[in-house]
DNA sequence: GTGGTATTCAACCCCAAGGTTGAAAATGTG
DNA sequence: CACATTTTCAACCTTGGGGTTGAATACCAC
């Protein structure tokens, strides 16, 4: 469960240190392993964990200088989001604009309310409409 | 660990199935508990502990009609998405911005870069200058 | 080559996440 | 009241995530 793309970026997002690591690499530009791992309690194998997550998730990316592998946000990947998170909200929108356009109609002529199947609030279970496919 | 909001929101929408409810949820509306469940190979009970996660995450809601707990999306959270994302997004491209100023400077006057301490390229590894405190 | 440094690999805990089934709770209906 | 419907609660199983420690790998420095 949760091997697509956006699954894997929303659940490497899910936990604080991962999205500290994230904010400080946006402010504060490439660092080594061990530079992200300092100011945590934990092991430096459990922040190398941390970021092989990011990394499938293509968050970060690793350069390779020596022994060292410097750590690269991979700023992209917010798109990927944006754009999931913005379909969603403006579909949600609209379909409150258009519930507030029927109660408005309803409120005025008392009458059949235009074409809109919106919301069924509480009316009859509908019960053959759901549209498929989990977000592209 | 992951109690905060941020982490919530962000491991609601790990799970494809949970995103899918939301994206039918944000096109088609209100929709009760079995109406939510029948697309779906897994148990009512299943989808029901879905929801809750989703509640939790403040992502939903549920209202209360007779038997029947229509769900609805609180399209806010979305706005907490958003600007998490917005400010790292931003901030990761001012840095490379700025990062582009500094080569630009060596590139021309061959001298010492500016203030900003960007990047460090496999150079010293700086050491101190991490800042703290998980996002807000 | 020997040694020190930086990072990953491997094996192992522990617990929460997602699923199941079965029963209980809440509410409209004959 | 008895019954069907809708949803949640509770107990349970299995898997994977995050943590640990210890060894292996890869590289620079002497």
């Amino acid at each position: 469960m949760s091997d697509d793309r956006l699954s894997r970026v929303f659940a490497a997002l899910a936990d604080p240190t991962r999205r500290d690591i994230v904010a400080r690499l946006a402010d504060g530009g490439d660092a080594t392993v061990g530079e992200l791992a300092e100011p945590y309690a934990v092991s430096v194998q459990a922040v190398s964990k941390h970021l092989k997550v990011l990394e499938d998730a293509g968050l970060v990316s690793r350069r390779k200088d020596a022994q060292r592998r410097p750590v690269h946000l991979e700023a992209d990947v917010f798109d990927l989001m944006t754009k999931w998170i913005e379909r969603y909200r403006r579909e949600a929108e609209d379909r409150f604009r258009r519930l507030d356009a029927v109660l408005e109609s309803l409120d005025d002529e008392r009458g059949d309310p235009l074409d809109a199947p919106v919301g069924d609030q509480a009316a009859r279970p509908a019960g053959a409409s759901r549209t498929e496919e989990a977000a592209s």
